[in-house]
DNA sequence: CTTAAAAGTTAACGTCATTTATTTATGGAT
DNA sequence: ATCCATAAATAAATGACGTTAACTTTTAAG
C-alpha cells in the first residue's frame, strides 16, 4: 500500500511530536531510533521527513513544545499567586523544578542540547523561553515593590536567580542513584536557601508583608 | 602488518583520552568518530577495543580526566588564596568558571553526560569531583570563621553555591551568539552577584574582614 | 627453535539516518 | 463518470559508525 486513506487524516507533524516526547521520556535518553517514532505514529521512518527536514528539526520541535509546556505551567503559577508575588517566586521555582525533575530528558533537551541540533541561543531568546523569563522579572520587580531587593538590579538578580534554580534541577536532575523523593528534596533545599537570603534583604523593609 | 615494534610503545590508553579531549573541543561536540580517534593515536578503531570495553568506556575516562583537571585549577587557586578565604569564594568561582568556558564541550560531559555513559551519579561522589566540593565548602567554613554567613548551614550553602556557579556558566555555555569575551561577562556578573549577598551577611559582622 | 599469548589489522555485520525510485489515493478539469 | 497531475507514503538502496569475528605478526618463554 502507499498513501493511506484520508479517514486518518491525523497530523503527523503533531503526532510525531507528541510521540516522541513520551519516547524519549520512557527511554531517558534522546537518542531514539526515528523508525520507533514512525512506529508509534503510525507510519513510516520515510515519512517523517515530509514534516520535518531531518531528525535534528524534529527534536527541535520538541524542544519547542517542551518550552510551551514549561510557560503553561509559570504562567498558571503566576495567575494563581497574583497577589503574593514575593510567595509565586518560592512557588514559581517549586513548579519549575517539578517540571524538570518529572520531565528530566526534556529538560535535559531544553537546557543542554547536542551541538548537533544548532539551536546556540540563550533559552530565553526564544519566544517562550523568552516569556518564562519574563514571569521571573515580573515576580522580582513586584517583589522589589513590596520592599526585597531594595535598589537591586533586578535583571542581574533575575539571571542570578535562574542560574540557581537551573543550576540546582540540573545538579540533581541526572543521579539516578537518589530516589524521585530525594531529588526533589535536594532541589527544593537549594530553592528555600536563595529565597531566604532574598527574604532576608527585605526583613527590616517595612514595606514588606513577611 | 599486524603488531607494531616495540619502538611505538606508546600507552594507546593514555593518548585516546588525550586526543578525545582534543577532536571534541575542535569538533564542539563529543560524538566523535572513533576512527577520528584511532587515526589521531595512530591506530585503527578496532584496536581501542582492547583498552576500552566500548566508546562510552572512552568517554567515561575523558570525564574523569576532566574532573581531574578541574581539581587541578580549583586546588591550585586555592592554595594561592590560602590566607583570604573570602577571597578564594570568587576566584575560585572565577577559575571554575573559566575552566568551563574554555573547554565547553568536556564540561558538558562531565555536567550532562548523555545516558548512554551510565554515570548516574552526582558529579562529587566521584572522587575527584567530591574534592573540588570539598575545596568550596573548606572555603565557605573559613569564610564563616571570619565572620560570613553567620550560623549558616555550610553544607546546603555549599550545594546553593555550586548550583548559581554551575547554573551560570551552563546556561551561557551553550550560546553561540555570544562571543567568548561576552560569555565570560555574563558568567562573572552571576557570580558577583551571589558573592555581594554574601558579603552583606559578613558586612555588619566585626569578624568580617572587608 | 618452537610455540603460545599479546596486540594489532583487515574484513564482516548490524543499526540507523537519509535519499531515491515507485506506488497510490485525491481532487479538479473535461 | 473518467482522466490526469499532484501530494503523500512506501519500499528499497546508500552510507556512516560502532562493534565483533577471523586472521597475522611480534614478542617472550621454555
Amino acid at each position: 500500500m502507499a498513501r493511506p486513506r484520508k479517514a486518518q487524516e491525523l497530523d503527523i507533524g503533531r503526532r510525531a511530536v507528541e510521540e516522541t516526547i513520551k519516547l524519549v521520556a520512557q527511554r531517558g535518553d534522546f537518542d531514539v531510533p526515528l523508525t520507533e517514532v514512525a512506529q508509534a505514529v503510525g507510519c513510516t521512518a520515510p515519512a517523517l521527513y515530509g514534516h520535518f527536514r531531518n531528525k535534528c528539526a524534529l527534536l527541535i520541535a520538541m524542544r519547542d513544545e517542551g518550552f510551551n509546556r514549561l510557560y503553561e505551567v509559570k504562567a498558571a503559577v503566576s495567575e494563581r499567586m497574583r497577589s503574593d508575588p514575593f510567595g509565586y517566586l518560592r512557588e514559581g521555582s517549586y513548579a519549575y523544578a517539578r517540571f524538570a525533575l518529572d520531565n528530566p530528558t526534556l529538560y535535559r533537551l531544553m537546557f543542554s542540547p547536542p551541538p548537533k541540533l544548532g539551536v546556540g541561543d540563550d533559552p530565553w531568546s526564544s519566544e517562550n523561553g523568552r516569556r518564562v523569563l519574563a514571569l521571573l522579572l515580573n515576580g522580582l520587580k513586584e517583589s522589589q515593590d513590596r520592599g526585597y531587593l531594595p535598589g537591586a538590579d533586578l535583571r542581574r538578580q533575575g539571571l542570578m536567580f535562574w542560574s540557581t534554580v537551573h543550576g540546582a534541577v540540573s545538579l540533581n536532575l541526572e543521579n539516578q542513584a537518589m530516589d524521585p523523593t530525594a531529588k526533589w528534596d535536594a532541589t527544593r533545599d537549594v530553592i528555600d536557601t536563595l529565597m531566604e537570603m532574598i527574604a532576608v534583604t527585605g526583613r527590616r523593609n517595612p514595606l514588606a508583608g513577611s
